[in-house]
DNA sequence: GTCTATAGATGGATAGAC
DNA sequence: GTCTATCCATCTATAGAC
């Protein structure tokens, strides 16, 4: 069937998401995208393979959606201002991708492993370098900017964890209280 | 042996931390502990028991030390600080116990799962009174106190991640850093 | 490209001796 | 309180037919 691989990964984010992983059976996929099990291996060379898809996936369009936020913005405060917003919208449009992002890289072996923790580098060192730029520039209070990348990345990435499209607050909001504490919270004090 | 039960939630939280509740056998623990994987259903009655124990003990520490850090506080803004340190402090501190804590709750059947998520949402709400007060009473600046205290307290929770012993800063320099942001970020603009 | 059948390993858990 | 032995379910993955 032409997209079964879609769909293999489309049930594999659901299940993954749902139960984790190591929880997740071939079967527990196989079953829900209609399929026998053993038909599982024509796509994926094997269950993790099915794992590092996804994340690769992930990694590649949270990248892009952090340069697409980014574009045309010069200062710090504009620049974090809009990758705060880019990444918050994105843990929210992609809220089970993410969550399989944040909690499930102990599925991978060592290979594997170091692709994808490169790319999580990679992106997290562009807001350090925005915090970091932010310091010199005397826009941002003058702190240990790794630290504070931590803090304010992960605060951000959490939404994924609680936000649910039928509560009191649009995803908007949210990016906009945490902007606000952040931004404040950067400043220099009076 | 005396003290065998304790030996057994020990190593279990290593391999719980290490690669998850769900990769580690009860053959893994019972080989670090040094006994035959049979001798484990002698003090736990299975599997799940092991992890539940050590859940209950974390979150029943974690609410002491709420108190202890808060108490004589009498500020919205001096007991947010308190707390905020105080979490980090304990998350440093109980670094595998607090990330298991974070991230196996999925390994729970129901009536495990309820328990100990009742315990957290206890813990989560006084959190959430202070910031409320705090914004009742003009010390804080007026905005979804629930979305600012689930902000903060992942961020807080983040050091058990990341943070290191054997890196550049102590755990009271990253408790004052996030202090800083944080505090300054909820009080009223200028 | 999907199927049936099964290999081969490992999982959690129990029985009963000592 | 720990052992040996074992049951039985489940898991990933492969072989080979269609």
């Amino acid at each position: 069937m032409a997209g079964m691989k879609e769909k293999i990964k489309k049930v594999a984010i659901h299940h993954f998401y749902k139960r984790g992983y190591f929880a997740t059976g071939i079967n527990d996929i196989a079953r829900s995208a209609g399929i026998q099990k053993s038909s599982i291996y024509y796509h994926y060379a094997n269950k993790e393979d099915i794992l590092f898809d996804i994340l690769e996936t992930t990694m590649e369009k949270l990248d892009a959606n952090f340069e697409k936020y980014i574009r045309g913005k010069v200062s710090p405060e504009e620049q974090l201002k809009a990758a705060i917003e880019g990444h918050i919208l994105f843990h929210v449009r992609w809220q089970k991708e993410t969550l399989i992002s944040d909690s499930e890289l102990r599925g991978l072996t060592a290979r594997n492993y170091k692709t994808i923790l490169e790319m999580r580098d990679a992106y997290e060192t562009k807001f350090q370098e925005i915090i970091r730029k932010g310091i010199e520039e005397g826009a941002f209070e003058d702190m240990d900017y790794k630290v504070a990348s931590y803090g304010i990345i992960t605060m951000c990435t959490s939404v994924a964890n609680w936000f649910r499209k039928s509560g009191r607050l649009k995803k908007e909001d949210i990016a906009d209280i945490f902007n606000r504490i952040l931004l404040k919270g950067l400043k220099p004090a009076g």
